[in-house]
DNA sequence: GAAACAAAGTGGTAAAAAGTGGGGTGGTTA
DNA sequence: TAACCACCCCACTTTTTACCACTTTGTTTC
């Protein structure tokens, strides 16, 4: 299970460095994507072939399947680590999700979410009252038994 | 599978470069024809006949059917790459999609879109909102199990 | 607590591939 | 027959990617 924050820079030429813990388990290629909220999803070819799988019943003729094919389908991209354990983000991601040069890693699940280091701090700050109430009501019952 | 997204533009003799990623996967000879919602649609041979298969089971006594036949069957060219791999779009087709210079080109699962820079951002912008809750519906119950 | 070794991260360079533009040839039309 | 248009091919430039070496950080052992 993908967990755990990291920063760390993209450099000159555009690579950013996987923590070596999630290479591990993500495998040798990945699949990232454009996600919501402005970050940028990264999968393992496991995780996003069920996604596929469960898509492939979906029919172009409608107007939502379309948009969300175009952003979801279109914004990816299967990348390889190099030796170092860098990946090169394509352009179109980079500026989707507004990254200059600082980076937040972010395992979350069965994926990895990569944000620009100023649109993860803003959302952080924007849903810090939210979370409060949020928990209050996932929790909600829970422990109860 | 093809997906990505890449910008590219028509040269002044009105040639387009095709991503050398997509063109592996296309083969030689490709139809293009007039897509949904401004752009253009290129499927393999492979993928077209496909849905010509599909499309023949319809009743063209049906009016839908004859406009759907007309645009799709009928604005659809056979075209092949340059040693290059660049091609030529049929004029109505650059004027259908409304192309001037600066093209964008994804693939979206089993076909290639291509459309204008102005016309897919704008359809991009016009869709960011409800793209979130079409996600949350399609990814409903993916994780349970 | 310090030193040494191992693992992870950074930066640079070189080679290969992809993209761009220009020029030449063949065909068609006036 | 000449000129123009379109298509095809070739060469150059730019980008990408893979590889290599070095630095830094963290861990283990003495």
């Amino acid at each position: 299970m993908l967990m755990g924050e990291f920063h760390h820079n993209i450099d000159d030429k555009g690579r950013l460095i996987i923590p070596s813990k999630f290479r591990s388990e993500l495998g040798e290629s990945i699949i990232i994507t454009k996600g919501l909220d402005k970050c940028i999803f990264v999968y393992s070819l496991k995780e996003w072939n069920k996604i596929i799988e469960k898509m492939s019943t979906l029919q172009f003729t409608k107007k939502n399947v379309r948009a969300f094919e175009r952003a979801f389908i279109g914004g990816a991209s299967t990348i390889e680590f190099d030796k170092q354990g860098r990946i090169n983000i394509t352009s179109p991601l980079v500026h989707y999700a507004n990254i200059d040069k600082e980076c937040v890693i972010i395992g979350v699940n069965e994926r990895l979410e990569i944000w620009s280091k100023e649109e993860f701090e803003k959302y952080m700050k924007e849903n810090e009252e939210s979370l409060e109430e949020i928990t209050e009501d996932l929790f909600e019952g829970l422990y109860e038994a």
